[in-house]
RNA sequence: GUGGCUGUAGCUCAGUUGGUUAGAGCAUUGGAUUGUGGAUCCAAGGGUCGGGGGUUCAAGUCCCCUCAGCCACCCCA
Protein backbone atom coordinates (compact mmCIF):
# COMPACT_ATOMS: atom_id res chain seq x y z
CA UNK A 1 0.00 0.00 0.00
CA UNK A 2 1.41 3.06 -0.81
CA UNK A 3 1.49 6.04 2.23
CA UNK A 4 -0.12 9.41 1.35
CA UNK A 5 1.98 11.88 2.33
CA UNK A 6 0.08 14.08 5.13
CA UNK A 7 -0.82 17.70 4.25
CA UNK A 8 -3.59 20.29 4.32
CA UNK A 9 -4.75 22.48 1.33
CA UNK A 10 -2.98 25.25 1.00
CA UNK A 11 -4.18 28.37 3.10
CA UNK A 12 -5.51 26.00 6.14
CA UNK A 13 -3.59 25.01 8.97
CA UNK A 14 -3.82 22.10 11.95
CA UNK A 15 -4.13 24.03 15.26
CA UNK A 16 -1.76 21.44 17.88
CA UNK A 17 -2.76 21.43 21.34
CA UNK A 18 -0.06 24.14 22.69
CA UNK A 19 -1.32 26.45 19.86
CA UNK A 20 -4.78 25.92 20.12
CA UNK A 21 -4.62 26.52 23.69
CA UNK A 22 -3.58 30.42 23.52
CA UNK A 23 -5.57 30.72 20.36
CA UNK A 24 -9.05 30.11 23.21
CA UNK A 25 -7.57 32.37 25.54
CA UNK A 26 -7.74 34.95 23.08
CA UNK A 27 -11.21 34.01 22.35
CA UNK A 28 -12.29 34.00 25.64
CA UNK A 29 -10.86 37.53 25.93
CA UNK A 30 -13.06 38.86 22.65
CA UNK A 31 -16.16 36.79 23.90
CA UNK A 32 -15.86 38.67 27.17
CA UNK A 33 -16.00 42.04 25.72
CA UNK A 34 -18.33 41.37 23.43
CA UNK A 35 -20.58 40.00 26.37
CA UNK A 36 -20.41 43.19 28.45
CA UNK A 37 -21.55 45.05 25.59
CA UNK A 38 -24.97 42.88 25.42
CA UNK A 39 -23.96 41.20 22.39
CA UNK A 40 -26.15 37.58 21.98
CA UNK A 41 -24.21 34.45 20.18
CA UNK A 42 -25.30 33.16 16.48
CA UNK A 43 -24.18 30.50 14.79
CA UNK A 44 -24.98 30.13 11.04
CA UNK A 45 -24.03 27.13 8.59
CA UNK A 46 -20.84 27.36 7.07
CA UNK A 47 -22.80 26.39 3.29
CA UNK A 48 -25.08 29.02 2.10
CA UNK A 49 -26.98 29.10 -1.17
CA UNK A 50 -25.13 30.49 -3.94
CA UNK A 51 -27.65 33.48 -4.13
CA UNK A 52 -27.48 34.89 -0.73
CA UNK A 53 -23.66 35.09 -0.84
CA UNK A 54 -23.18 36.43 -4.29
CA UNK A 55 -23.66 40.15 -5.60
CA UNK A 56 -22.66 41.57 -2.38
CA UNK A 57 -19.44 42.58 -3.59
CA UNK A 58 -17.83 41.44 -6.79
CA UNK A 59 -14.70 41.15 -5.28
CA UNK A 60 -16.06 38.24 -3.25
CA UNK A 61 -18.22 36.81 -5.47
CA UNK A 62 -14.07 35.88 -7.18
CA UNK A 63 -13.26 34.59 -4.01
CA UNK A 64 -16.09 32.00 -3.19
CA UNK A 65 -15.36 28.56 -2.75
CA UNK A 66 -18.33 26.82 -4.82
CA UNK A 67 -19.25 23.10 -3.78
CA UNK A 68 -20.24 21.07 -7.34
CA UNK A 69 -21.89 18.26 -5.89
CA UNK A 70 -22.34 15.83 -3.54
CA UNK A 71 -20.33 12.49 -4.00
CA UNK A 72 -22.10 9.91 -6.07
CA UNK A 73 -24.99 12.72 -6.04
CA UNK A 74 -26.62 15.00 -8.37
CA UNK A 75 -25.02 17.87 -9.42
CA UNK A 76 -26.93 21.16 -8.16
CA UNK A 77 -28.94 23.00 -10.42
CA UNK A 78 -28.68 26.66 -10.53
CA UNK A 79 -31.25 26.99 -8.09
CA UNK A 80 -29.61 24.71 -5.48
CA UNK A 81 -26.09 26.00 -6.18
CA UNK A 82 -23.62 26.38 -2.74
CA UNK A 83 -20.53 27.51 -1.67
CA UNK A 84 -18.64 28.31 1.75
CA UNK A 85 -19.30 31.29 3.46
CA UNK A 86 -17.06 34.41 2.63
CA UNK A 87 -17.91 36.34 5.84
CA UNK A 88 -20.20 36.35 8.42
CA UNK A 89 -22.11 39.70 7.48
CA UNK A 90 -24.21 38.42 4.96
CA UNK A 91 -25.19 35.50 6.58
CA UNK A 92 -26.63 37.96 9.19
CA UNK A 93 -28.39 39.89 6.76
CA UNK A 94 -29.86 36.64 5.54
CA UNK A 95 -31.16 35.86 9.71
CA UNK A 96 -32.19 39.52 9.83
CA UNK A 97 -34.46 38.87 6.91
CA UNK A 98 -35.77 35.23 7.66
CA UNK A 99 -36.91 35.81 11.24
CA UNK A 100 -38.58 39.34 12.09
CA UNK A 101 -39.16 37.87 15.46
CA UNK A 102 -36.04 39.13 16.52
CA UNK A 103 -35.74 42.05 19.10
CA UNK A 104 -34.42 45.17 17.73
CA UNK A 105 -32.09 46.50 18.37
CA UNK A 106 -30.79 42.66 17.43
CA UNK A 107 -27.03 42.74 18.83
CA UNK A 108 -25.50 39.24 18.10
CA UNK A 109 -21.63 38.09 18.09
CA UNK A 110 -20.39 35.53 15.78
CA UNK A 111 -16.98 33.46 16.50
CA UNK A 112 -16.87 31.02 12.97
CA UNK A 113 -14.72 30.30 10.27
CA UNK A 114 -14.72 31.54 6.78
CA UNK A 115 -13.15 30.95 3.55
CA UNK A 116 -11.62 32.74 0.67
CA UNK A 117 -10.10 31.07 -2.87
CA UNK A 118 -6.88 34.01 -2.12
CA UNK A 119 -3.52 33.13 -2.10
CA UNK A 120 -2.43 32.71 1.22
CA UNK A 121 0.53 34.60 2.92
CA UNK A 122 0.61 33.87 6.50
CA UNK A 123 3.51 36.60 7.04
CA UNK A 124 0.26 38.35 6.34
CA UNK A 125 -1.60 36.74 8.37
CA UNK A 126 -3.67 35.68 4.92
CA UNK A 127 -5.28 32.09 4.61
CA UNK A 128 -7.90 30.86 3.12
CA UNK A 129 -9.84 29.46 5.95
CA UNK A 130 -10.27 31.83 9.14
CA UNK A 131 -12.17 32.94 11.88
CA UNK A 132 -13.68 35.96 11.93
CA UNK A 133 -15.16 37.62 15.37
CA UNK A 134 -17.93 39.52 14.65
CA UNK A 135 -19.84 42.01 16.60
CA UNK A 136 -23.07 43.90 14.65
CA UNK A 137 -25.69 45.68 15.80
CA UNK A 138 -28.58 45.98 13.73
CA UNK A 139 -32.29 47.77 14.12
CA UNK A 140 -30.46 51.44 14.38
CA UNK A 141 -29.66 54.37 12.35
CA UNK A 142 -28.00 56.20 15.78
CA UNK A 143 -24.58 56.66 15.67
CA UNK A 144 -23.98 56.19 18.96
CA UNK A 145 -23.99 52.44 17.80
CA UNK A 146 -21.28 52.92 15.28
CA UNK A 147 -19.50 54.33 18.24
CA UNK A 148 -19.77 51.12 20.46
CA UNK A 149 -18.38 49.29 18.19
CA UNK A 150 -15.34 51.58 17.80
CA UNK A 151 -15.04 51.07 21.63
CA UNK A 152 -15.52 47.64 21.93
CA UNK A 153 -12.76 47.17 19.20
CA UNK A 154 -10.39 49.31 21.59
CA UNK A 155 -11.72 47.23 24.45
CA UNK A 156 -10.56 43.85 22.60
CA UNK A 157 -7.49 45.11 21.92
CA UNK A 158 -6.11 46.43 25.13
CA UNK A 159 -7.49 43.31 26.82
CA UNK A 160 -5.23 41.12 23.88
CA UNK A 161 -2.57 43.27 25.50
CA UNK A 162 -1.80 45.09 22.39
CA UNK A 163 -0.34 49.23 23.74
CA UNK A 164 -0.09 50.55 19.92
CA UNK A 165 -2.76 50.11 17.20
CA UNK A 166 -4.51 52.58 15.18
CA UNK A 167 -8.28 52.61 14.85
CA UNK A 168 -8.87 54.76 11.57
CA UNK A 169 -12.28 56.32 10.90
CA UNK A 170 -13.31 57.27 7.41
CA UNK A 171 -17.29 57.44 6.21
CA UNK A 172 -18.43 55.86 2.83
CA UNK A 173 -20.76 58.99 2.36
CA UNK A 174 -18.41 61.59 3.10
CA UNK A 175 -15.82 59.56 0.43
CA UNK A 176 -19.21 59.63 -1.87
CA UNK A 177 -19.26 63.28 -1.80
CA UNK A 178 -15.81 64.31 -1.94
CA UNK A 179 -15.30 61.78 -4.86
CA UNK A 180 -18.24 63.85 -6.52
CA UNK A 181 -17.12 66.99 -5.64
CA UNK A 182 -13.63 66.30 -6.96
CA UNK A 183 -14.55 64.20 -9.90
CA UNK A 184 -17.83 66.01 -10.75
CA UNK A 185 -19.26 62.42 -11.55
CA UNK A 186 -21.09 59.96 -9.13
CA UNK A 187 -19.67 57.13 -11.37
CA UNK A 188 -16.30 57.79 -10.76
CA UNK A 189 -16.58 56.55 -7.34
CA UNK A 190 -15.29 53.04 -6.78
CA UNK A 191 -12.12 53.82 -8.75
CA UNK A 192 -11.71 56.95 -6.82
CA UNK A 193 -11.53 55.41 -3.56
CA UNK A 194 -9.55 51.83 -4.54
CA UNK A 195 -7.28 54.95 -5.80
CA UNK A 196 -7.44 56.86 -2.90
CA UNK A 197 -6.55 54.25 -0.26
CA UNK A 198 -3.28 53.61 -2.13
CA UNK A 199 -2.44 57.15 -0.81
CA UNK A 200 0.08 56.07 2.00
CA UNK A 201 1.71 53.48 0.51
CA UNK A 202 2.23 55.10 -3.29
CA UNK A 203 2.01 58.91 -2.33
CA UNK A 204 0.22 61.61 -4.52
CA UNK A 205 2.57 60.56 -7.82
CA UNK A 206 1.35 57.14 -7.78
CA UNK A 207 -2.20 58.18 -7.15
CA UNK A 208 -2.52 60.83 -9.49
CA UNK A 209 -1.25 58.00 -11.96
CA UNK A 210 -3.65 55.63 -11.34
CA UNK A 211 -6.41 58.74 -11.53
CA UNK A 212 -5.19 58.87 -14.55
CA UNK A 213 -4.96 55.16 -15.63
CA UNK A 214 -8.29 54.83 -14.65
CA UNK A 215 -9.91 57.75 -16.72
CA UNK A 216 -10.83 60.06 -13.22
CA UNK A 217 -10.28 63.90 -13.59
CA UNK A 218 -8.90 64.93 -11.01
CA UNK A 219 -7.41 67.79 -11.66
CA UNK A 220 -7.93 69.98 -8.21
CA UNK A 221 -7.68 66.33 -6.34
CA UNK A 222 -4.32 67.13 -5.02
CA UNK A 223 -5.03 70.06 -3.36
CA UNK A 224 -8.07 69.18 -2.26
CA UNK A 225 -7.62 65.55 -0.46
CA UNK A 226 -4.04 67.05 0.93
CA UNK A 227 -6.09 69.81 2.62
CA UNK A 228 -8.60 66.97 4.00
CA UNK A 229 -5.86 64.47 5.06
CA UNK A 230 -4.20 67.12 6.24
CA UNK A 231 -7.29 67.95 8.45
CA UNK A 232 -7.41 64.55 9.58
CA UNK A 233 -5.54 62.29 12.31
CA UNK A 234 -5.81 61.77 15.93
CA UNK A 235 -6.57 65.65 16.28
CA UNK A 236 -8.68 66.20 13.33
CA UNK A 237 -9.55 69.30 12.46
CA UNK A 238 -13.64 69.01 11.39
CA UNK A 239 -14.03 72.97 10.58
CA UNK A 240 -11.31 73.40 7.72
CA UNK A 241 -12.26 70.14 6.43
CA UNK A 242 -16.19 70.94 6.64
CA UNK A 243 -14.80 74.78 5.02
CA UNK A 244 -13.25 72.30 2.43
CA UNK A 245 -16.17 70.62 1.27
CA UNK A 246 -19.02 72.75 1.92
CA UNK A 247 -20.53 72.63 -1.41
CA UNK A 248 -21.57 69.63 -1.86
CA UNK A 249 -23.82 68.34 0.92
CA UNK A 250 -23.33 64.66 0.63
CA UNK A 251 -20.40 64.74 1.78
CA UNK A 252 -21.05 67.41 4.42
CA UNK A 253 -23.57 64.63 5.86
CA UNK A 254 -20.99 62.16 5.95
CA UNK A 255 -18.47 64.39 7.65
CA UNK A 256 -20.63 65.65 10.25
CA UNK A 257 -21.55 61.78 10.76
CA UNK A 258 -17.54 60.91 11.01
CA UNK A 259 -17.34 63.80 13.49
CA UNK A 260 -20.24 62.80 15.88
CA UNK A 261 -19.06 58.61 16.15
CA UNK A 262 -15.32 60.31 16.81
CA UNK A 263 -16.97 62.19 19.90
CA UNK A 264 -19.15 59.25 21.10
CA UNK A 265 -16.19 57.14 20.73
CA UNK A 266 -13.88 58.94 22.40
CA UNK A 267 -16.67 59.44 25.25
CA UNK A 268 -16.42 55.83 25.57
CA UNK A 269 -13.11 55.47 26.43
CA UNK A 270 -11.12 55.24 23.49
CA UNK A 271 -7.87 57.31 23.83
CA UNK A 272 -6.28 59.65 21.63
CA UNK A 273 -3.67 57.98 19.82
CA UNK A 274 -5.90 55.16 19.25
CA UNK A 275 -8.21 56.26 16.73
CA UNK A 276 -7.99 58.63 14.24
CA UNK A 277 -10.07 60.18 11.36
CA UNK A 278 -8.59 58.84 8.08
CA UNK A 279 -10.41 60.69 4.68
CA UNK A 280 -8.18 58.74 2.23
CA UNK A 281 -8.97 55.13 4.25
CA UNK A 282 -11.66 54.40 1.36
CA UNK A 283 -10.78 50.18 1.29
CA UNK A 284 -14.25 48.24 1.98
CA UNK A 285 -16.72 46.02 0.76
CA UNK A 286 -18.66 47.56 -0.97
CA UNK A 287 -21.97 47.48 0.88
CA UNK A 288 -20.92 49.84 3.59
CA UNK A 289 -23.32 53.11 3.58
CA UNK A 290 -21.60 54.90 6.17
CA UNK A 291 -19.00 54.95 8.65
CA UNK A 292 -16.32 52.78 8.08
CA UNK A 293 -13.30 51.85 10.49
CA UNK A 294 -10.25 49.67 10.39
CA UNK A 295 -7.89 48.83 12.71
CA UNK A 296 -3.83 48.29 11.97
CA UNK A 297 -0.51 48.09 13.82
CA UNK A 298 1.70 51.28 12.60
CA UNK A 299 4.64 49.32 13.81
CA UNK A 300 4.04 46.11 11.80
CA UNK A 301 2.58 47.47 8.54
CA UNK A 302 3.01 44.04 6.45
CA UNK A 303 0.30 42.38 8.91
CA UNK A 304 -3.01 43.25 7.01
CA UNK A 305 -5.70 44.89 8.84
CA UNK A 306 -6.73 43.41 12.98
CA UNK A 307 -10.21 44.04 12.37
CA UNK A 308 -12.70 45.49 9.81
CA UNK A 309 -16.16 47.23 10.06
CA UNK A 310 -18.73 49.97 9.17
CA UNK A 311 -22.32 50.92 8.22
CA UNK A 312 -24.05 48.64 5.55
CA UNK A 313 -27.82 49.92 5.84
CA UNK A 314 -28.92 47.95 2.65
CA UNK A 315 -27.76 44.94 3.14
CA UNK A 316 -30.69 43.54 4.90
CA UNK A 317 -33.06 44.91 2.15
CA UNK A 318 -31.40 42.38 -0.69
CA UNK A 319 -33.39 39.45 1.35
CA UNK A 320 -36.14 41.31 2.68
CA UNK A 321 -38.66 44.21 1.54
CA UNK A 322 -38.17 45.88 4.59
CA UNK A 323 -34.56 47.99 5.06
CA UNK A 324 -33.07 47.55 8.12
CA UNK A 325 -30.23 49.43 9.63
CA UNK A 326 -27.39 47.81 10.49
CA UNK A 327 -23.41 48.26 12.06
CA UNK A 328 -20.85 46.12 12.80
CA UNK A 329 -17.59 44.58 12.75
CA UNK A 330 -15.11 41.76 12.68
CA UNK A 331 -11.54 41.15 14.26
CA UNK A 332 -10.39 38.42 12.33
CA UNK A 333 -8.78 35.97 14.95
CA UNK A 334 -5.92 34.69 12.55
CA UNK A 335 -4.75 38.78 12.03
CA UNK A 336 -4.65 38.91 16.10
CA UNK A 337 -2.88 35.44 16.05
CA UNK A 338 0.21 36.61 13.86
CA UNK A 339 0.22 40.10 15.05
CA UNK A 340 0.66 39.24 18.62
CA UNK A 341 3.23 36.48 17.61
CA UNK A 342 5.14 38.77 16.04
CA UNK A 343 5.01 41.10 18.89
CA UNK A 344 6.08 38.11 21.18
CA UNK A 345 2.93 38.05 23.57
CA UNK A 346 1.93 34.90 21.52
CA UNK A 347 2.40 32.18 23.83
CA UNK A 348 1.67 28.63 23.53
CA UNK A 349 0.69 26.40 26.26
CA UNK A 350 2.33 22.77 26.71
CA UNK A 351 -0.63 21.35 28.36
CA UNK A 352 -4.16 22.20 31.06
CA UNK A 353 -3.20 19.07 33.06
CA UNK A 354 -1.96 19.93 36.69
CA UNK A 355 -1.48 17.22 38.74
CA UNK A 356 -0.21 13.93 36.87
CA UNK A 357 -0.28 10.71 39.16
CA UNK A 358 2.63 8.39 38.70
CA UNK A 359 2.70 4.69 39.18
CA UNK A 360 5.23 2.24 38.78
CA UNK A 361 3.70 -1.40 40.43
CA UNK A 362 0.57 -3.40 39.58
CA UNK A 363 -0.63 -3.53 43.56
CA UNK A 364 -1.32 0.76 43.41
CA UNK A 365 -3.73 0.51 40.58
CA UNK A 366 -6.53 0.99 42.71
CA UNK A 367 -5.19 3.26 44.52
CA UNK A 368 -4.15 5.68 42.42
CA UNK A 369 -7.43 5.19 40.34
CA UNK A 370 -9.40 6.11 43.16
CA UNK A 371 -7.16 9.15 44.08
CA UNK A 372 -8.06 10.14 40.76
CA UNK A 373 -11.26 10.13 40.93
CA UNK A 374 -11.61 12.09 44.21
CA UNK A 375 -9.21 14.91 42.84
CA UNK A 376 -11.21 15.18 39.78
CA UNK A 377 -14.36 15.44 42.08
CA UNK A 378 -13.15 18.24 43.57
CA UNK A 379 -12.30 19.84 40.17
CA UNK A 380 -8.44 19.86 39.42
CA UNK A 381 -7.14 18.28 36.00
CA UNK A 382 -5.40 15.12 36.52
CA UNK A 383 -3.36 12.48 34.31
CA UNK A 384 -2.88 9.10 35.39
CA UNK A 385 0.20 7.48 33.75
CA UNK A 386 -1.04 4.21 31.97
CA UNK A 387 2.07 1.73 31.56
CA UNK A 388 4.28 0.44 33.71
CA UNK A 389 7.15 2.93 32.83
CA UNK A 390 10.28 3.89 34.97
CA UNK A 391 9.33 7.10 36.84
CA UNK A 392 12.07 8.98 34.86
CA UNK A 393 9.95 8.90 31.74
CA UNK A 394 6.17 9.61 33.54
CA UNK A 395 8.76 12.37 35.14
CA UNK A 396 9.93 13.88 31.87
CA UNK A 397 6.56 13.55 30.74
CA UNK A 398 5.58 15.76 33.34
CA UNK A 399 8.09 18.38 32.50
CA UNK A 400 7.60 18.19 29.09
CA UNK A 401 3.94 18.74 29.36
CA UNK A 402 4.51 22.11 32.17
CA UNK A 403 2.25 19.64 34.69
CA UNK A 404 2.96 21.95 37.58
CA UNK A 405 2.22 18.84 39.95
CA UNK A 406 3.29 14.69 40.32
CA UNK A 407 1.84 12.67 42.75
CA UNK A 408 4.16 9.64 43.60
CA UNK A 409 2.59 6.41 45.69
CA UNK A 410 4.09 3.62 45.63
CA UNK A 411 4.39 0.73 48.16
CA UNK A 412 6.12 2.74 50.82
CA UNK A 413 3.95 5.78 50.68
CA UNK A 414 0.92 3.65 50.47
CA UNK A 415 1.97 1.62 53.39
CA UNK A 416 1.95 4.52 55.62
CA UNK A 417 -1.33 5.59 53.70
CA UNK A 418 0.31 8.36 52.33
CA UNK A 419 1.28 10.10 49.30
CA UNK A 420 4.26 12.29 48.17
CA UNK A 421 3.70 15.33 46.14
CA UNK A 422 6.07 17.03 44.22
CA UNK A 423 6.13 21.02 43.08
CA UNK A 424 7.70 20.47 39.39
CA UNK A 425 8.68 24.09 39.58
CA UNK A 426 10.26 23.98 42.86
CA UNK A 427 11.51 20.86 42.81
CA UNK A 428 10.25 20.68 46.37
CA UNK A 429 8.74 17.07 47.63
CA UNK A 430 6.52 16.56 50.32
CA UNK A 431 4.35 13.98 52.19
CA UNK A 432 1.09 14.01 52.66
CA UNK A 433 -1.62 12.30 54.25
CA UNK A 434 -3.89 10.26 51.71
CA UNK A 435 -6.77 11.96 53.83
CA UNK A 436 -5.58 15.17 53.27
CA UNK A 437 -4.88 14.62 50.01
CA UNK A 438 -7.68 16.75 48.04
CA UNK A 439 -6.98 19.37 50.54
CA UNK A 440 -3.61 19.91 49.97
CA UNK A 441 -3.36 19.41 46.57
CA UNK A 442 -6.08 21.94 46.29
CA UNK A 443 -4.25 24.48 48.62
CA UNK A 444 -0.90 24.30 46.60
CA UNK A 445 -2.72 24.92 42.89
CA UNK A 446 -3.87 27.99 44.53
CA UNK A 447 0.00 29.17 45.31
CA UNK A 448 0.53 28.54 41.44
C1' G B 1 -5.62 37.13 -10.64
C1' U B 2 -0.06 39.37 -11.82
C1' G B 3 5.18 38.96 -10.91
C1' G B 4 9.57 36.85 -8.31
C1' C B 5 12.15 33.12 -5.23
C1' U B 6 12.64 28.21 -3.20
C1' G B 7 11.86 22.71 -2.87
C1' U B 8 17.69 17.32 0.54
C1' A B 9 15.34 13.20 7.26
C1' G B 10 9.41 15.45 11.62
C1' C B 11 11.99 20.74 11.91
C1' U B 12 16.41 24.09 10.45
C1' C B 13 19.97 23.33 6.98
C1' A B 14 25.18 21.38 4.74
C1' G B 15 26.31 18.69 0.40
C1' U B 16 32.71 21.00 -2.88
C1' U B 17 34.12 22.13 -10.74
C1' G B 18 28.11 16.10 -11.83
C1' G B 19 31.76 10.53 -9.54
C1' U B 20 31.71 5.10 -4.85
C1' U B 21 26.64 2.52 0.54
C1' A B 22 23.56 11.26 1.07
C1' G B 23 25.53 14.33 6.27
C1' A B 24 24.92 17.73 10.84
C1' G B 25 22.07 20.10 14.70
C1' C B 26 17.30 19.95 16.99
C1' A B 27 13.27 16.54 17.81
C1' U B 28 11.95 11.16 18.66
C1' U B 29 13.26 6.26 20.93
C1' G B 30 16.67 3.37 24.03
C1' G B 31 20.81 3.40 27.49
C1' A B 32 24.59 5.69 31.34
C1' U B 33 23.71 0.19 38.97
C1' U B 34 17.06 -1.37 38.94
C1' G B 35 11.44 4.89 42.96
C1' U B 36 12.05 11.24 40.35
C1' G B 37 12.18 15.70 35.07
C1' G B 38 14.72 19.98 32.72
C1' A B 39 21.92 19.31 31.86
C1' U B 40 25.73 16.06 29.80
C1' C B 41 27.47 11.61 27.32
C1' C B 42 26.55 7.08 24.21
C1' A B 43 23.52 4.61 20.65
C1' A B 44 19.40 3.72 17.39
C1' G B 45 15.36 4.60 14.09
C1' G B 46 14.04 7.92 10.21
C1' G B 47 15.44 10.26 3.36
C1' U B 48 13.18 6.38 -3.73
C1' C B 49 17.34 14.29 -2.37
C1' G B 50 8.83 17.30 -4.24
C1' G B 51 7.17 14.36 -8.86
C1' G B 52 8.01 13.15 -14.20
C1' G B 53 11.13 13.33 -18.45
C1' G B 54 15.93 14.48 -20.73
C1' U B 55 21.59 15.13 -21.27
C1' U B 56 25.74 11.83 -19.53
C1' C B 57 29.72 6.09 -18.61
C1' A B 58 27.73 8.61 -14.12
C1' A B 59 22.80 13.68 -11.52
C1' G B 60 20.82 15.78 -5.05
C1' U B 61 24.30 18.50 -8.25
C1' C B 62 22.98 20.44 -15.60
C1' C B 63 18.22 21.19 -18.95
C1' C B 64 12.73 20.94 -19.65
C1' C B 65 7.84 20.13 -17.72
C1' U B 66 4.84 19.67 -13.51
C1' C B 67 3.34 20.05 -8.47
C1' A B 68 4.00 22.35 -3.80
C1' G B 69 5.60 26.22 -0.58
C1' C B 70 7.21 31.23 0.34
C1' C B 71 7.47 36.62 -0.86
C1' A B 72 5.60 41.21 -3.26
C1' C B 73 1.29 43.17 -5.71
C1' C B 74 -4.15 42.85 -5.96
C1' C B 75 -7.71 42.42 -2.28
C1' C B 76 -8.79 41.98 2.54
C1' A B 77 -9.71 39.53 8.53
Amino acid sequence: MPIITPRTFRGTRDFLPGELLARRRILETIEEAYRRYGFQPLETPAIEYLEILTGKSEENDKLLYEIKRARGGEEETAESAIALRYDLTVPLARVVAQYPELPRPFKRYQIQPVWRADRPQPRQGRFREFVQCDADIVGTESLLADAEIIALTYEVLRDLGFEKFRIRLSSRKFLAGLSEFITGDAAHFHSFCRCLDKLDKIGWEGVEKEFNESGIPANRAREIVTLVAASGGTHPDFTSVLRIVAQNPVAVEGLSEIEMVFAAARGLGVSVEALSFDAHLARGLDYYTGPIFETVLPDYPHIGSLSGGGRYDGLVSTFSKQSVPATGTTIGLDRIQTALTEIGKFQALASTTQVLIARFDADGVAFVLELAADLRKAGVRVEVWYDDDKLKKQFAYADKQQIPFVIVAGTEERARGEIAVKNMRTTEQKQVARTEAVKEISAALRTI
